[in-house]
RNA sequence: CGGGGCGUAGCGCAGUCCGGUUAGCGCGCGUCGUUCGGGACGACGAGGUCGGAGGUUCAAAUCCUCUCGCCCCGACCA
């Protein structure tokens, strides 16, 4: 910790995360390129996404099995897209115990076909479906240019994997699950997110449909920060999965897979920080208050600390997750930057003055100085205040950054304009009915993508913006990690 | 993999062009003292194979060759 102030947010977006995430002790470059040591505070909050999704997945029937780390090859190979879409990024082991191996295995990229090969062997009568299962690992993606928690060689993340009797229950699934993930982007992670379906060009190899849900960062780029698949039954035909219905004629299965990364690590440091650090949104929160004592002397000391931990214990009962901050070599001063730069949601502030009248100062990270401070809280009931002004802080954190994502999300009737949009780094929304040669041109000319068919459509149809054809839904574009 | 930049103390850097005492500075770190309501101050101190290898030279952080790594911008992607 070096304690001094990170590249302004507005100067150089690349360069202040990156500050952000060695300054807030999030993370670490890993000895081998492309790859990072998530450090025990931004592991916390690591934590915490998996802490809230896994109740989300229970809730919705699913449960948590594992599969190995190592694929054969061939696995791959059975399905063509998939095998077409991940051999650039595939690390391969081709030698073990000191013997060439006279298969390559695969380090994971992502675990359809391991789990593929166990569900066709699981999977005998309608009766066994749907099977839910989730599975929370690592997996490796060779990728050539990485950035910490948005894109490096190893990831942490879950993946679901199902298989249900019927199309339409697959299609559900999928649609169930970015809804699962939008509900806690939102409502944890204070991320405001647009569903939507990805183009047939974005779409997951191997899958017939893929959700989306697309969060707008701080520098107004898209992330991808969360995904479901209707698998269709190309799987299922790969690795014969099939069923007896109730007819007793033989089926196969219709899946789905979805998964969320420690990207969303990455997308709440953006969505949210600002120039003095991090701001956590409190469900998220590893700390969600800290307690600062202040003091004078040693008289003053005794007295500011005892009651430091008679409020420690009161928000720890209340269920607030709290730290006390009283080590001696630090200022107050130097604690509040430290503990901002960290995005605790909630500082406690106890001083005499306090300790004589018995209250205490409260401060919300989301507000800047002196305007998030308010002097004088009754330690009676503070618990219930610091409660309060958590979950006042964690909905100001997500309307501030709708706000922000709306103010910026733009409809464009032409190129012209959507060129103009991108241009000026914001989202473009539009009628569109091009192809996927359109759809490349748009890319190639402007570096934005379509992020998605959003969920949510206006009514009617309209013109193309790209080709005046009718088209029937529009499509949102942006510039993407 | 293409383009650009950079490797000197834990972090940030100066010194490299133009070779020459014991390689500096700020922050951080240790001890002691004074401090403490928005990044305190003083004194003393610890910390370096100058990314690595080879070469040129009386002499290399500095020049030459090779090499490894990291960061940024592209193409590819959760």
């Amino acid at each position: 910790m070096s304690g001094q102030a990170i590249t302004p947010r507005s100067v150089d977006f690349s360069g202040w995360y990156q500050d952000i995430i060695r300054e807030a002790e999030l993370a670490d470059y890993g000895p081998v390129r492309g790859t990072m040591v998530i450090r025990p505070y931004g592991y916390a909050i690591w934590e915490h996404i998996q802490r809230n999704l896994d109740r989300r997945f229970k809730e919705t029937g699913h449960v948590n099995a594992y599969f190995p780390l190592f694929i054969p090859y061939s696995f791959l190979q059975k399905e063509k897209e998939h095998i077409e879409g991940f051999s650039p990024e595939l690390a391969l082991v081709t030698v073990g115990g000191g013997k060439e191996l006279e298969e390559p295995l695969v380090v994971r990229p992502t675990s359809e076909t391991i789990i593929n090969y166990m569900f066709a062997r699981w999977i005998k009568s309608h009766r066994d479906l749907p099977l839910l299962i989730n599975q929370w690992a690592n997996v490796v993606r060779w990728e050539m240019r990485t950035r910490p928690f948005l894109r490096t060689l190893e990831f942490l993340w879950q993946e679901g994997h199902t298989a249900h009797a019927t199309y339409e229950e697959a299609e559900a699934e999928a649609q169930r699950m970015i809804e699962v993930y939008r509900d806690f982007a939102e409502n944890d992670g204070a991320v405001p997110v647009i569903v939507g379906r990805k183009s047939r060009l974005e779409t997951f190899a191997g899958a017939i449909h893929t959700y989306t849900m697309e969060a707008m960062m701080g520098d107004k780029r898209a992330l991808q920060a969360g995904t479901s698949h209707n698998l269709g039954q190309n799987f299922a035909k790969a690795f014969e999965i099939r069923y007896l219905d109730e007819h007793n004629e033989l089926q196969y299965v219709w899946q789905t897979s979805w998964g969320l990364s420690t990207r969303f690590v990455g997308a709440v440091i953006m969505v949210h920080g600002d120039d003095k650090g991090l701001r956590l949104p409190p469900r998220l929160a590893p700390i969600q208050a800290v307690i600062v004592p202040i003091w004078r002397d040693e008289a003053q000391r005794a007295n500011v600390l005892a009651a430091v931990e008679q409020l420690q214990r009161l928000l720890a009962d209340a269920g607030v997750r709290v730290e006390a901050d009283v080590r001696p070599q630090h200022t107050p001063g130097w604690k509040f930057n430290y503990w901002e730069m960290k995005g605790v949601p909630v500082r406690v502030e106890i001083g005499p003055r306090d300790v004589e009248t018995n209250t205490v100062v409260l401060a919300r990270r989301d507000m800047p100085g002196k305007a998030g401070k308010t002097a004088g809280v009754p330690v009676e009931g503070v618990a219930e205040r610091v409660r309060e002004l958590l979950d006042e802080v964690q909905t100001a954190l997500f309307e501030q950054a709708r706000a922000f994502r709306d103010a910026n999300v733009h409809d464009v009737r032409s190129y012209e304009e959507l060129r103009e949009v991108i241009q000026a780094g914001g989202w473009a929304r539009g009628w569109w009915a091009g192809s996927d040669e359109d759809e490349l041109r748009v890319k190639e000319e402007t570096r934005a993508t379509i992020r998605c068919f959003p969920f949510e459509q206006p009514d009617g149809e309209g013109p193309c913006l790209l080709t005046g054809k009718k088209a029937e839904r529009v499509a949102i574009f942006a510039r993407a990690y």
